[in-house]
DNA sequence: CCAAAAGTGTTAGTGATACACCCATGT
DNA sequence: ACATGGGTGTATCACTAACACTTTTGG
């Protein structure tokens, strides 16, 4: 384990997801010292001449063979004691895939990759469980909407829909009133194809394409 | 004007106040290269064993005077290219002062500060104005009662609170409402003072201390 | 008594919540 | 025919928005 002189800056990945009925949050298990064999968030080391957001998308990329990812700064963390190795700030992004899209692979720094419920997350390397924990706190603060139109797949039922939204928010909704609220927002567009399954088939859904506007409308409904 | 090597942080504040009847931000004309005699935030590089946030509370306290601010992280920003020194990444913090706190002095890195109005900001230094609007859009989606909250004096008017929420919202609200609105709220105290002035003397309230859970409830308020 | 800001109530509309049954399909 | 999840309407309540006059004070 090496020392670093002067400041290094690292770019980290806090990647949710919805599987079965809860939130997932996707770790990898540390291969390396410091914090060698612990589950700690997707990320590295920012290349000198490479933008921040770019190289939490390349690590994202090298480290689970997650690709087109939208990511989004959750912010600094630089606790100056934070890493034995020195002073090293991280500036952590979050990111929402459908769970289809995340095809695990342990890349050149993760010994192994994982979904962990996010209630039940073992102790990570260093400062992750704060910055995890400032994470969620986020997202319940912001626009589910958006987020939830991240993890679904491109035709849902509305049934679907609100087992998202339910889960983001933590706690369940009547189902009438929950589809007149969606349906008034003319967000979603009814498609003519149906679901199949077991029983009575439901009719998939699928985001409008939305304009600067409406996006803007979104943003102040929740 | 030295080159850096490898990686350096910054702390930039973006400090907001209320002033006549528009939404204020504090800058300070540099004093040196690069963007000599151009406007910018305060702020500057972060010591080794600095923690981010401090960084940031010390630079302002250094180059403006003010002191006892609460900051709050917007994120970080590490275009590559953003100064000719080298990579520098920096952290932005915003806060809210009441005018009075601001006592402006000009600093060792700030031949001048000065308060200009949010909508009428020259061309500043560096990606500073593409983070001043970042920080304008947060500001508008967030919890306008806390800001408030750091804006007024202890003891203040009924109007001047409603003058504050309508210069922050950017419109105007109906007295008799806005009033049930923030009365029903149960967070406003009113105390016996009444403020002195040429007319009719209007009751002074102050924020009642809050504990957790009110806390969460206002945020959901907006 | 005048000027200026403080203070106060009612009504109509809109969105949120609570609640229970029938429908379409596969087996 | 039954088991399962899909789909629907109505009544109440709380909050929002529109609207204008009286009160208190200093000069």
């Amino acid at each position: 384990m090496k020392r670093i002189k002067g400041f290094a800056v690292t770019a980290d990945n806090i990647v949710f997801t919805i599987d079965g009925n809860s939130l997932k949050v996707l770790l990898i298990k540390r291969k390396n010292e410091p914090f060698k064999n612990m589950w700690a968030f997707p990320g590295g080391f920012v290349e000198v001449n490479e933008d921040l957001e770019d190289a939490a998308i390349r690590e994202l990329y090298e480290e689970t063979g997650v690709k087109n990812v939208q990511v989004k700064q959750l912010g600094a963390f630089g606790d100056p004691k934070r890493d034995p190795r020195g002073r090293i700030v991280t500036v952590a992004y979050i990111s929402f895939l459908n769970k289809e899209k995340i095809n695990l692979k342990a890349g050149s720094d993760a010994k192994d990759a994982k979904l962990f419920s996010a209630d039940k997350i073992p102790k990570l390397a260093t400062d992750h469980n704060k910055i995890l924990n400032q994470a969620i706190q986020k997202i319940k603060h912001e626009n589910l909407f958006l987020i939830i139109s991240e993890l679904l797949p491109k035709y849902f039922k509305l049934t679907e829909f609100q087992e998202y939204y339910e889960i983001l928010k933590g706690k369940k909704f009547d189902k009438r009133n929950f589809r007149k609220k969606i349906l008034r927002l003319k967000i979603l567009q009814k498609t003519k194809n149906k679901g199949y399954e077991k029983y009575r088939p439901a009719s998939l859904y699928c985001f409008k394409k939305l304009r600067q506007k409406s996006t803007f409308i979104l943003f102040n409904k929740l």
